[in-house]
DNA sequence: ACAATCGGGACCGCCCGTTAAT
DNA sequence: ATTAACGGGCGGTCCCGATTGT
């Protein structure tokens, strides 16, 4: 029904994706997706809101906040994925469209997820005192953000997991202590 | 004339950029931009085109290879503050609409790019030997995109520079030497 | 139920207004409205004709007819500040969308009754004999009408009460005697 | 060419207005139509701009200030009754559709110039001391506001100018004195 | 080479009223 | 009386030729 839609934003973008192909892949009749959603956008906004939140996947994980942190990161990829509504969700929002002006809050959200859990981090000791966690949570996020774009763009995403390996790879080193790094390496299976 | 498409097709996207508003941002008549392009398509083909190639910018700078990549990526940075064309080019190239299907020549140049640099750099020996220039290439080109895109969507830009280095910093560590990441430092003024 | 179709034609227009807008406005369906109202038009006409007659409101006062004008317009202002009925029906009647030609009847009825209030003071001896029942109802209706509209506009009908009574002191003098007018000043406390 | 589109909006209103209709009306196509105007919205601002201004027509008279609102309120009637563009705009004025939020500007800006000939008339000593000019003005306007409207909705407009005379018959008294009355009745040849 | 105007085809979003099932 | 689904059709407008003038 709505994942249509998703998959209809997610291959166009919004303003290029027309009500007929949204239709034609839904299987349903104009009245019908009138009925549900009074307009282009409200669909558009529902599959934003529709979305599987993949952030709650890990709350149970029990482990230090920088494991929390990578196993968000893994969450994330695989809600990218696996399921079309969220990356309809990252394509619309990354088109600034203005759809309900709710992307800011988006990035934002992210953004204090991320800062949070570093700053858990650095009260557990796993930071270097160096690391800013304002800095280092944009910087994260946008990497996972451009990560996603390029791999979709050059290989459908079928590489992201190994990329955001590669990704860790490249950060941990810069965040935390080569103790820690080395315990990481093994929970997490990085392997050099 | 054609900066104006840029501007449009950058604050709209190419769908819902209309030939109007680029009418009259320009300040020229339809059948002037119809002699001079045969299409919407083409205008766009042709912002992408004429994006003074920032590239260039940095070809004679003597230093390492490393140092060049840096000095590269604040071009880019530069190049993407100052110049319409490029932003609006990056934002066509995002929204992959199919546009004689360039974009992934797009990426796959810019991954080649920095691969090159870091095997000059690895052959300089620079580079960590646990460094695979593939897969870092591709982790920086995917940062360099999100960052871009996060710091369009939350501050219009205007930190890009400080978040390019932002990234350095984070990376760096990784990709070399204590002792080659203590030059870099002082000579690209990069500080912890 | 009706009222919230009132208050969206009141305030889009029966063009404008949508039944969507109808419908979230009054929380039922589309089903049982047109379980109802065979369409929107009928919704409209229903509209019309359920607004509380406020002539019914001043019939037992007794007093010279002079004084029962003033006191219908009175009724007429506070039923329109009140009512969004009444205020619907204003709007739907000058905006003459040819719904059931009912517009014509409407002012007509209003044009009869103030006549036939203008005759009966003239009866009682409290007109100039100068004045014409007939083009004075005709003026006085135009000029509520216009009152209505232009304190609609610039001040969302607050100020409509003292408006009515500044008609009323600029009207009067060419009406009736210094005498009456004498009265009328003292019993309808409308000060000069 | 224009002025089809104003006799659309005048018979019909903005919203029920077809763009089908004014084509049909003004016998050219579409494309023709757009090429001049982006947008319906935009057309309909273009009626009320184009609208030829009436209030300079009586600049020259030399006269009371009385004298000159009278004949404003006639050039008023007569630009109606003539010009269907004038005629469009008052509609296209009343049914407020925010268009670009100039109705309340229109308005204000009949009240002023209303208002400033009743002060100078009360310079010229030819206003009562009770009379408010503010309030008079209000009263004015929306009177006349109210007469065109009930006027074309009964009678066509074909009556309009006698129903400004009565009008006129009716406000005098109570503006000005016995003196200055007969002075604008034979000036004004509005017989009692 | 450039500009202004006209022409028209096509598309897209959306809205209204109906019709089934219950 | 209500939910859900349906579809015909319309209205705005956009893109792009084609035809003029300069």
């Amino acid at each position: 029904v709505i994942l249509a839609a998703a998959k209809v934003f997610e291959r166009r973008g919004y303003a290029a994706a027309t009500i007929a192909q949204i239709l034609d892949e839904a299987g349903v009749t104009k009245g019908s997706l009138y009925f549900h959603f009074d307009s282009k956008e409200a669909l558009a906004q529902a599959v934003i809101r529709e979305q599987t939140d993949w952030r709650n996947m890990n709350t149970e994980d029990c482990g230090s906040a920088l494991e929390r942190l990578v196993a968000l990161s893994r969450s994330f990829a695989s809600a990218l994925v696996r399921d079309p509504l969220v990356r309809a969700s990252i394509r619309l929002t990354i088109e600034r469209t203005g759809l309900g002006q709710g992307e800011l809050e988006a990035y934002q959200g992210w953004l204090d997820a991320v800062r949070e859990l570093l700053v858990q981090a650095e009260e557990e000791g796993d930071l270097r005192e160096s690391v800013d966690p304002e800095a280092a949570a944009y910087v994260l996020i946008s990497a996972m953000t451009g990560l996603q774009l390029v791999s979709e763009a050059l290989h459908h995403r079928q590489d992201l997991h190994a990329r955001v390996d590669d990704l860790w790879r490249m950060v941990l080193p810069a965040l935390t202590s080569q103790k820690v790094l080395a315990r990481l390496r093994t929970k997490l299976s990085l392997a050099v």
